[in-house]
DNA sequence: GCACTGCATTGATGTGGATCAAGCAACAGA
DNA sequence: TCTGTTGCTTGATCCACATCAATGCAGTGC
């Protein structure tokens, strides 16, 4: 909960590619400044916001790892997703002016708070936020059906192999490795995000690594053959 | 795909409190009017827009039942929603300017089309236009999350039990019975949105008709334990 | 060094729902 | 009225994954 005054400018920030509209006049460079109104340091293990809590900001991520989840009074819990650096959080507190789930930093982190009402008034005279914002929604609801189509008609491999897939993609598209990744995540929180047991996944992951798919040592996993994975997830198209 | 061309205002509509912000001044409104570019009647079986397809609007279901649903090269199909009048649908073409699943009618339907960079650009004006186009999006984030919980927590009586009660509740926000309905999808319909067989969702419904819970005849439901639905769901909570 | 803790792996066994298969009800068209 | 078609139900069997349980291993604090 370690709030920090730093004022920062989106206009020099290296991540700026991944959370803000490409080709800004200097003009509404300076009016999207305005955006970020501090940034703010999320210690592992604690939550950035939680179920319940009032929405007042979006987050963009600087540093870190970040899951969401959702969780029942009866003490169901869910994953809905694994955020890194430059992307959004929060998007589920608009509709009724108050978090829904809750998002917790799996690493140390940073985060660049931007005030809603704030980001609703420039991005009416920025026609590119606008359409921005408009984006980040629209691609988290596809990225949404990507997750029911996974836990609605894929099995245990086929999940846990596209998991892999769009983790490594993602971290490709920041600059890293596109064979070699961390996990920041217990295979507890893998299962929930996958709808499977961690056994489960802990099993497939041994599955991979006995098929010399995937080296796994921990959390430490190297892809040797990401076709392979490819061919897991789409049986028929990659022959 | 017929396209009629009868021109229309939201502000006599009867289904403006579900589209449309509430509380807009006179002139407000007459800005409003001009979102709808024409109406749209989509025959059942047929579909509204299709994965692939360019993206240009948003539409308002006027009258009518469609299903949404994702498809992969290799042939698997996963409905993500089933949609009302009132409810809007498209959402997922912001993104990447093409729509990325289909949506088709399951029974004869009438959508008003919305332009979407005529809601961008009365958006800009309309604050509270703005802020409904932003809730609206940030809603299908927070059902989706629902459903994610459902296909990745719970048992197939959990789910069909889920499933009627948000159905139920939706037609009771629009002044039908809260204890009779009338399925417009077919069994394996319903399986594919709730990762389920067709089998098993027949078989469900049997199991909930011999403890009294429902009766059902075919697509005609009758809910005649509310209650007991809400238990299977939420078994801690509800004793 | 050792004890403790949290996470991961692996084996044995159980089960919810998938699969396979048959028959049946509703409906549209001739 | 018959007949083909589509969707629904129900039974028998199977299997992917859950569950239960034990062990291993890395990191942390004393």
């Amino acid at each position: 909960m370690n709030k920090e005054t730093i004022k920062v400018a989106c206009s020099n920030c290296n991540l700026r590619e991944l959370c803000m509209p490409m080709g800004l006049s200097a003009q509404e460079l300076q009016r999207v400044d305005e955006l970020v109104a501090v940034r703010r340091s999320v210690k592992r293990g604690t939550s950035l916001f939680h179920n319940g809590e009032k929405f007042t900001s979006l987050y963009a991520i600087r540093t870190g790892f970040f899951k969401t989840s959702v969780n029942t009074e009866d003490g169901r819990d869910q994953v809905t997703g694994f955020q890194m650096a430059g992307e959004i959080i929060g998007l589920d507190g608009i509709v009724n002016e108050q978090h829904t789930c809750d998002a917790i930093a799996l690493e140390d982190a940073e985060v660049c708070v931007l005030p809603f009402d704030r980001i609703e008034e420039i991005s009416r005279e920025v026609n590119s936020l606008q359409r921005h914002v408009h984006k980040i929604m629209s691609r988290e609801i596809v990225r949404e059906h990507g997750v029911m189509l996974l836990l609605g008609s894929m099995r245990a491999e086929e999940r846990l192999a596209a998991f892999l897939l769009n983790l490594v993609q993602r971290l490709q598209a920041r600059g890293f490795s596109k064979s070699e990744l961390i996990l920041r995540m217990t295979r507890e929180e893998i299962g929930s995000y996958l709808g499977m047991k961690l056994e489960t996944v802990s099993r497939t992951f041994s599955k991979f690594a006995d098929d010399g798919i995937v080296e796994v040592k921990q959390r430490h996993i190297h892809i040797s053959d990401a076709d392979a994975l490819r061919r897991i997830v789409n049986p028929q198209i990659c022959q």
